[in-house]
DNA sequence: ACCATTCATGAAAACGTTTTCCTAATTGTA
DNA sequence: TACAATTAGGAAAACGTTTTCATGAATGGT
């Protein structure tokens, strides 16, 4: 069933075929309805391969992406999703777990596939894998992650929404903090470290321990117990997401320590859950899906005119004050 | 950069490339040396098109699944994609939030990109799209909702999950019920309520009343309060899914009714949040991520070895007491 | 030492499109 | 009426692979 068959039972060309297909020649009326008919009668659909191999298109783009059953990135996932295919592009996923060696498989695999462009939502140590990219004139953006000079990227203002998170903290009388954030080599864990430092440094009245791990519920579990022990007990755990957020909360409570009439915690992302967390969570709003969403279309921008002016964009975020902080 | 440029700069032909990087026949280990330096001197990588175009195969899979922001379906994302990773074989996805036409579209696009397969998980009303895939033979999967004695699922036994919570209840002395069901026309739904049903039938000292909507939690939240308004306060109310249960607890929470002192809430799904929410929700427990890996496996099998026996397998579910029951 | 057989490699066809290049027919103008 | 100009639609090339088929060399047996 290709376009052959669909020419020989509307009686007309190969070539005539195509254009009524695609548009783009004059074909009149009489030999246009034939054809229509004849791929209705057929249930016809032109191979997208073939098509692809000629066209040197894909009409599809790749997304690699830390885990998309974590719920930061599905929906971030939804969005590219979405944008993209109101624009008649498919998606196509791989999940890296943040190893670098998944990120660089990826890369691979999207090249060989020829996609038509990859949003990028990498480990923050993804170098090779950028140079993979890079070295194969693959349009490219980057989501939240790095900031190459050569591509385009999304980032949500963390450093912005830790500040305002501090400000915040301080303004309810918290001096006394422990941060538990990220990975180090995570860009989004760097800001929000900073940000948190930097706020510090400017008040003489602040003390502050910091320290770094993973973005995960387990991580925090198991960590915060044994750093609460050796520091004087704080006015507020300041978390890099709420993933480690929950974790504090959960290893607080089963210690009997009492959110937020013993210690305030804030995380950091407002996933679905912080809402309803028990206590509801103080955070940061981060308009993931919004980030997915602007990711897509800056990269057809790039896909549709060639290698555009590169962009950058910061998404705005916003404090929630819910009630796992109290005024001190 | 194609397989010319390696033969060329190795000074053999293009059939002996093809037949070094696919081992497909012998080659000299002289030979064999030289194109491998070549493809890498050229950073070379085959064309998936031209081989997918020749070889009638794409090596990608399709999966069309309501909302990928869903963490319930996130995981069974996941949980696919990694089964086909393993497989050398790459996962596309179409989110169609359940809509009939946008289900329509979704197998249209799969078509015509040629994927060697389909995960679906539909609405439950997906007859077109159904028909579509069957006619254009594509090897398909249904995860979760459908089973046409057509093609291979994979589901989760809603109906035993749901008979052990209400086991669990009645033990527990609830004897009045309020049921509240997701679309009447999903069948994991149908199921769910099928279970409750038959169980309150067997046991003349049970009291229920029934009420159908939406898997949401927006849908839960606006419609628990006018109902229990009608209605004499139940021992439980039994919710379809764990969305569900979410908006029943704050939307009661607000009303101050206390859960589970003056009623007991129950889900269905443990998602993530289901453990950490206030109160932890007793619900049951579905092997999602396991449901996409048993869905690709599936479909892996039916891919390779053609039409294969088909096969319906069914996930067993747990109960998981939590607090949002208690004895009464 | 000669013929038959095996086998490594190359040439070319095929996969299903799009599009360039022609050709034949139609239209318009003098 | 005749010739130039336009145009609808067909033939064929090209995209980058894999694989069949063919060929020439090398090997082995008698």
């Amino acid at each position: 069933m290709n376009i052959k068959d669909v020419a020989q039972k509307a009686g007309v060309s190969i070539s005539t075929v195509s254009r009524v297909i695609n548009g783009t020649a004059f074909v009149s009326e009489e030999l246009k309805e034939k054809v229509l008919q004849a791929i209705i009668d057929l249930g016809y659909s032109p191979d997208y391969l073939a098509r692809g191999l000629r066209l040197k298109k894909t009409f599809s783009v790749g997304m690699i992406v830390p885990d998309v059953a974590n719920p930061f990135f599905a929906a971030t996932v939804r969005g590219a999703e979405e944008e993209l295919r109101k624009a008649g592009i498919s998606l196509i996923i791989i999940n890296t777990d943040q190893e670098i060696k998944e990120e660089i498989d990826a890369v691979k695999t999207m090249v060989s596939k020829r996609v038509d462009g990859v949003i990028f939502m990498g480990s923050g140590q993804e170098t090779e894998a950028v140079e993979t990219i890079c070295k194969n004139k693959i349009p490219a953006v980057f989501l939240d992650r790095i900031d190459d000079k050569r591509f385009s990227s999304v980032v949500i203002n963390n450093y912005a929404g830790m500040f305002k998170m501090m400000e915040y903290l301080y303004s309810t009388n918290h001096r006394n903090f422990i941060y538990l954030g990220g990975p180090e080599h995570v860009k989004s864990s760097q800001e929000r470290k900073r940000a948190v430092l930097n706020f510090a440094n400017d008040h003489s009245d602040i003390a502050i321990k910091c320290y770094t791990g993973e973005y995960s519920y387990k991580w925090a579990m198991e960590n915060i117990l044994p750093i609460l022990g050796k520091e004087k007990t704080p006015d507020a755990v300041v978390c890099g997401n709420d993933l480690i957020a929950f974790g504090v909360i959960d290893a607080l409570k089963k210690k009997g320590i009492k959110i937020p009439e013993d210690v305030s915690v804030t995380g950091f992302d407002d996933i679905f859950y912080a809402a309803h967390y028990n206590p509801p969570l103080t955070t940061v709003h981060q308009p993931n899906y919004e980030l997915g969403r602007e990711g897509a279309r800056l990269l057809l921008g790039h896909i549709e005119y060639g290698s555009e002016k590169l962009v950058s964009k910061i998404l705005p975020v916003s404090l929630v004050v819910r009630d796992s902080t109290r005024v001190r």
